[in-house]
DNA sequence: CATAAACCTTCCAGTAGCTGGAATGTCAAG
DNA sequence: CTTGACATTCCAGCTACTGGAAGGTTTATG
C-alpha cells in the first residue's frame, strides 16, 4: 500500500500529475485510507509507468486513454496502437522537415543581420528583414 | 480607414486574433468609429504583418512584444533580435535531434509490433513493448 | 417598412498537459 | 505543544488562440 508520494517516487510522476490523471479519468479513482489519503498498489505503478512511457513517446493523453480503455475491456489494442505509432512517425517526419526549413530561414536571417552596420535609425535592422522573410505561413 | 475584417483580409490574420492581440497589448487600442467599430490604417497593417512574419518564424508573442516595445521607444532592437534568433536556432536544432531520436524509437517499436503474432490474450502486444521502451524521460 | 445577411461588439469558455499556490487536515517526532 | 513533512481540495495560470452566445449596426432587397 503506497501513498501518493511513494507512488510518485516509484514512477517519477509528480503527485500533482497523478491526481490530475485521476481527475481526467486516466487513472481510476484511488482507494482511500481512513484519513482520505489515496492508497495505491503495484498495479497502479505499472499503469502509471505505461502512461509515462507512452508520454515519453509523445502519445497524447487521449490516445493513451483509448489504449488503456481497450486494455481495461480486455481487448488487445495492438492494431490501434500500431496505427497511432505509424501516424506519429509521419507527423514527426513532417515536423522535422518544417523545423529544418525554419532553421534555414532563421540562419539566412541571422547571417544577413550580421552583415548590417550599426544603425540607430533602424533603417537597417533585422526587424526589417523579418518583414520580408517568413511570409510563407498563411499566405 | 479599415474595418477589422478588411485588415484581416489584408494581413491574413483572423479578426479574432487581431482583437486578441489588442487585448494582450501587442497592438495599441484601436481607434473607434461612431458605432464602436475598430478603425485601422496602413501602419496597423504593417505592424500586424510584422507580427505575422515573426510568428511564422516561431517567435513567441512575448518576444515579439519585446521587439515591438523597443521599436516603439525608437530603440533599435537588433542586438536583442539577433540573440533571440540565435537561441531559436539552437532550440530548433535540439528539437530536431529529439525528434530524430523519438522517430527512431517509434520505428523500432513499430517493426517489433509487426513481427508479433495475433494474440487475443495480450501476452504479446505492442503495449508491452511500450512499457519497456520509452523509459528515458524522467528516469 | 420588415427582414435578412453580413458585418461588428463584448464576454465567457475551451483547447493540452500540466504546475503553482492557498487554505486546510493528518501524522510522527522532539 | 509545536514543528515539519506529508496529504487534501480548489482555483488560477501558462501559450496562442478559437468557438460560440447574445447582441448592435449597416446595407440590400421584397
Amino acid at each position: 500500500m503506497l501513498q501518493i508520494g511513494e507512488l510518485s517516487d516509484l514512477t517519477g510522476v509528480p503527485a500533482k500529475t497523478i491526481r490530475y490523471y485521476e481527475d481526467i479519468g486516466l487513472l481510476p479513482p484511488a482507494r482511500r485510507d481512513d484519513n482520505h489519503y489515496r492508497l495505491y498498489e503495484q498495479k497502479d505503478a505499472e499503469r502509471l509507468r505505461f502512461i509515462r512511457s507512452a508520454r515519453a513517446l509523445d502519445f497524447s493523453l487521449q490516445e493513451i486513454a483509448q489504449i488503456l480503455a481497450a486494455r481495461d475491456r480486455h481487448e488487445p489494442p495492438c492494431g490501434h496502437v500500431m496505427e497511432i505509432i505509424q501516424s506519429h512517425i509521419d507527423e514527426i517526419e513532417a515536423r522535422i522537415r518544417e523545423l529544418e526549413q525554419l532553421k534555414q530561414e532563421l540562419t539566412v536571417l541571422y547571417d544577413a543581420g550580421q552583415d548590417l552596420p550599426e544603425d540607430v535609425h533602424m533603417r537597417s535592422c533585422v526587424c526589417n528583414l523579418i518583414q520580408i522573410s517568413g511570409t510563407k505561413k498563411g499566405n
